[in-house]
DNA sequence: GATCTTCCGGAGGGTAACCTCCGGAAAGAC
DNA sequence: GTCTTTCCGGAGGTTACCCTCCGGAAGATC
């Protein structure tokens, strides 16, 4: 991914075997402890010193990015297996209860996609057949009136974030009670019971920078 | 609240005053930045020095138990009002709304809730009063037919969990968004919207270690 | 296997919070 | 006004993370 082309040599063995290792390492500690987790700990688990991960990934955020692909990836194998789905309305919810379980199992996934989502020039291509997917997704499901009509592309952002919340308060004492939140929000989503919202939806730009004020202090509280 | 009784006498007019600033500036702080705000911040507004704050609330949690008591007794105002409404339904969307309005201005009053509240011993007799009138609230609903009969006063956890994050997110961009994101999860609280939950809900001590567990890092993301 | 280039490791300095400790100032008692 | 008791302030030690820097080790090349 960083490999340079044209004038320059390719990488000596060893940084490319620390580089992958490093890239395990981070990994496994950011599905463990939250895309705040010190680096520190990365490359231990990487059995490479400090220097080493800072001359791979001056930044954090580059660290980021390399896994950032990988997710978006696994996020678009699930919309485009539930688009594959016969109900609209099933579809629908194994998109959510999958995207939900990923986060469960993996909180570096979770935070990748509540929060870096949009930086993710990265993986553009990748980034635009998702949103291509889910609004299909939910058009689909609105046109067979099982979906209310009101809810956008962006109202899932609230699930999303919501799931991560519940998940960080129960993860530890009820790993799966995060269904049951789930199960509950979904059914506000069904057009047999919808209810006028108080409020218009978030616009992309506004999800956009709300991501990114998320992402500003992962661990924020509140 | 720490006044010694007994053979002790009665503290120094300063140190009375010093208190009542470091609560007060407590109480402002914790309300902008949350519950994990740098104590040093609070002494500083409360012009007084750090080792003041220290030697009258040695713990962190010696602070958040003073505040306590208040959260506590406005929280229990906003269920008595919600019960004296006629409508079950409207008592427990206006309960709920009314919750998340005051977390979306007071960042420390909704850490608190959502996470100090089991630590109440503080305030043990106005939170049996706040136990009692939910489980009514909710009872009345359920009896009127309007929400939900699967439901539990453990399942409202999650609303206050769900909003906590989406503020978090949304607060500084849309500040008035997370009223959408309350009104879906209402609708799924309605009698009319009800599927099977897949999960049995949590019971009270789950749902008293799930707060502790978001208290430990409160900033956690994920 | 000598030479040149690239890469590694971790010591070390920086920052931001934590909390302790004690000399001296202020309040209250007489 | 003096003396005793209580209280204050903030310097400074501690921890946990950040990131930089450079002497020397290890690959690559011939």
């Amino acid at each position: 991914m960083n490999q340079q082309r044209g004038p320059r040599r390719r990488q000596r063995r060893d940084a490319q075997l620390n580089r992958a290792a490093l890239v395990e390492a981070a990994r496994d500690v950011f599905a463990e402890r939250g895309l705040d987790a010190p680096l520190e700990q990365i490359a231990r688990q990487a059995g490479v010193g400090i220097g080493t991960l800072y001359r791979h990934f001056p930044t954090r955020t580059d660290l980021y990015d390399e896994l950032l692909t990988a997710s978006m990836t696994e996020h678009l194998q699930l919309v485009e297996q539930a688009l594959a789905m016969d109900d609209p309305w099933d579809g629908f919810c194994h998109y959510l209860v999958e995207t939900c379980a990923c986060e469960a199992r993996d909180r570096g996934h979770n935070d990748m996609m509540s929060m870096r989502f949009p930086r993710a020039k990265v993986a553009e291509a990748t980034r635009r057949r998702v949103f291509a997917a889910v609004n299909r997704l939910i058009e689909r499901a609105q046109q067979s009136g099982q979906l209310r009509a009101d809810v956008t592309p962006e109202d899932l952002a609230f699930v999303r974030w919501a799931n991560s919340r519940v998940l960080a308060a129960t993860g530890p004492v009820v790993p799966d009670v995060w269904r049951r939140h789930l199960a509950l929000m979904l059914d506000g989503f069904r057009a047999e019971a919808a209810h006028p919202l108080p409020v218009p939806p978030l616009t992309p730009r506004q999800t956009y920078r709300a991501m990114l004020t998320l992402g500003r202090r992962v661990t924020g509280a509140g």
